[in-house]
DNA sequence: TCAAGAAGGTCAAAGAAAGACAATTCTCAG
DNA sequence: CTGAGAATTGTCTTTCTTTGACCTTCTTGA
């Protein structure tokens, strides 16, 4: 396992425990894990972004910080966030892989439907002799296509 | 007996013992036999591919890794014909649409799974300015792709 | 007030591993 | 025998991780 994994396990452990809020020193940390600080703001950055659904802040100086926020948007906020903000209209292929584990995560899709998702946006279904520019407009239509379609399944089964 | 296939047969014999999952270093199997890095690529891109059945995922960088998951196919047999002949390299908007409702009212797939499968293949989602040709390839791909993943959805279910 | 020290932030370079691809060699059906 | 397609190789590219040097910001005590 690397290290960043390592770190980013230690953390979501420790938001488990204290809930969705959790406060670190880069120093102690680092020290902890015998690595460099700034692995540490690697971590935060390839792990922790809002995307992924957490929200950083810090301090710096004597008693400095970083302090970890987990958000919960609700389903319907967040797909709604997705489908007029996030997606746009444009998307690569790692960023919509991403976003499809964390709304398995955040339980807003099922884990099949995020799975259908990710294989109907991934690169072995996009490959064509086009440029990745245009396929990255492709996924972003065919992404949020999908997702309205999830809405309006969700609408159906809760106003019959 | 050809190296490509010394190695194929050595990955499958890896998935038969750890079962439908296994995770794999490229530069040791290369090592180990004695081969160019390049040949794993060229055995997985020829006979692992989602069309044998199989999907590959993997991630650059220190500690590595190529990732192979068998598609075990069970009593599906619709599914597998389509995603095996019927589907092929190229599929029109019109056949994808007829053959999503023909899924739903067989109930092979779940009315909300065709509902997915008809939003990515629509030609809304498909909308770009590249000959007609090359989006029935894509919808092709992005079709057995999706497919693919019901199947393995479904098996899991099964087999736990 | 203000300088020193304590944090955290940034960035680029080095390292690790997989991917792409062209060039070459081999096989086998016709 | 020969040409097409399969197999093999080597090389270069891309991506992700780790590290370290240097920068910025904040606190604190003289």
């Amino acid at each position: 396992m690397r290290l960043s994994d390592t770190i980013e396990s230690f953390i979501k452990a420790m938001l488990q425990e204290e809930q969705t809020e959790v406060e670190l020193k880069r120093n102690e940390l680092a020290e902890y894990f015998h690595c460099a600080p700034s692995q540490i703001n690697y971590v935060l950055s390839t792990r922790f972004t809002p995307d992924h659904g957490y929200i950083i802040s810090s301090q710096r100086g004597g008693g400095g910080y970083i302090r970890i926020v987990r958000v919960c948007r609700s389903s319907t906020d967040q797909l709604t966030y997705l489908i007029r903000e996030r997606i746009g209209d444009s998307l690569d292929a790692q960023s919509a892989q991403a976003l499809c584990i964390q709304l398995a995560e955040n339980q807003i899709v099922s884990l099949e439907e995020a799975q259908l998702l990710s294989a109907a946006l991934s690169p072995q279904s996009l490959s064509a002799p086009i440029p990745e520019a245009v396929k990255d407009i492709m996924r972003a239509k065919i992404f949020k296509n999908m997702l309205l379609t999830i809405v309006r399944q969700k609408n159906h089964r809760e106003n019959g």
